[in-house]
DNA sequence: CAAAAACAGTGACAGATGTCATAGGTAAAA
DNA sequence: TTTTACCTATGACATCTGTCACTGTTTTTG
């Protein structure tokens, strides 16, 4: 029988899937935490083969509780993250602080288990569309904006005037035009508006 | 017994749930429905005293349930929204379309169950946050934009400039200059970056 | 019907925006 | 040390943007 601990901030959604796990004879959910600070002070207690983490959560999220881990000299458990897509860059963020995979939340009940094993086993669960972002995040040419720039930007996502920002930053407002004409040409857009547009959807600001 | 049709996309999340409340003595769910349009397609064959829903959803959401479910002349099952919150406007619209309340998926299941009856018994079911929000808009004053305002604003959201919109929508530039001038004074901003800014974070595009 | 909105348009204007060339100072990397 | 990148700044320029006043037409509404 694989010991799991399930940390997931929703009642319903945590009962109703530890019941299903208890169904099958391979998996228990003998651990159960509403969010991250629970499930530290359960893991201080006991160990488990597996920890099914969710990623939005109060009090200390899905990312917090697996820096508290790695800092744990011991042995660490397997990490599973379970989520609803969405964040992609979280996830990456996961990976690398050392969950040893994640699966959404459509998942099946079945392929749950298997990822499950898989990960205990040693394994390593990544659904395609990770892989897929971290490919095209490789081929988008990186832009990189210098710091100035970066501040710039980010009053521009205020939706300030270049004589706002050139007051905010104390600079001329020949110089934040300046900025202003080399974030176009970075980000390859036509004016502000656009700019902004990019920046947030690319989570630049 | 009151017989129940949850309809909700992630897998674990329906089964599991389902498994919970057809533990209780008083709910049985015996139809489940993946998305909007499986719904609908049980709701054809047979009646259900409410309806679980879920808002987001593949195919058809959930107000795509209700907006089908309001044509329907002969008698319409209860539907209770079960959601992540998140978008309260959704809820609104929901409410505004027959729903008899919403509960957070972070409910406790016996609250949930208690909500189920409560419906089931005709009345209604408004968790706080909503009530608050709905206050907090009432208080707000109403942004009213006309269609072709807001075709315009899409348009800024877009990140398109006024020659670029004079062309999409066939009309001359002055004329958009002008829609936009009258949005930004609706909107009480300065300029069309902040006119997105507040579009988007307002949900209006 | 008559009043009120919404829609479309023009012309003129002030100011904001973005580009370009140019250039001095500073700090980090080769 | 030399080079490179970054930050700063200026002036000139073309263009874009937003405002205002005024004129219509069409649609909605009381």
């Amino acid at each position: 029988m694989i010991s799991c601990l399930l940390v997931e901030d929703q009642t319903l959604v945590r009962l109703g899937l530890a019941n299903l796990l208890n169904l099958s004879d391979e998996i228990v959910v003998d651990g159960q935490a509403q969010h991250g600070v629970e499930a530290l002070q359960q893991l201080e207690h006991r160990d488990f083969d597996v920890v099914l983490l969710d990623m939005r959560m109060p009090e200390l999220d899905g990312l917090g509780v697996l820096t508290a881990l790695q800092k744990r000299t011991c042995l660490a458990p397997k990490v599973l993250i379970i989520t609803t897509f969405e964040d992609c860059d979280v996830l990456v963020e996961a990976m690398a602080l050392g969950a040893k995979g994640y699966v959404l939340k459509s998942i099946e009940l079945e392929e749950l288990i298997d990822a499950i094993k898989l990960v205990v086993a040693g394994g390593k669960v990544l659904q395609p569309a990770l892989t897929d972002y971290l490919l095209q995040k490789q081929i988008a040419p990186q832009v990189i904006l210098t710091a100035k720039e970066l501040q710039v930007l980010k009053c521009l996502s205020l939706g300030m005037a270049n004589k706002s920002i050139a007051h905010a930053l104390s600079n001329s407002e020949g110089t934040i035009r300046n900025h202003v004409s080399n974030i176009l040409a970075k980000l390859e857009v036509k004016d502000r508006t656009q700019a902004v547009l990019k920046a947030i959807s690319n989570g630049l600001v």
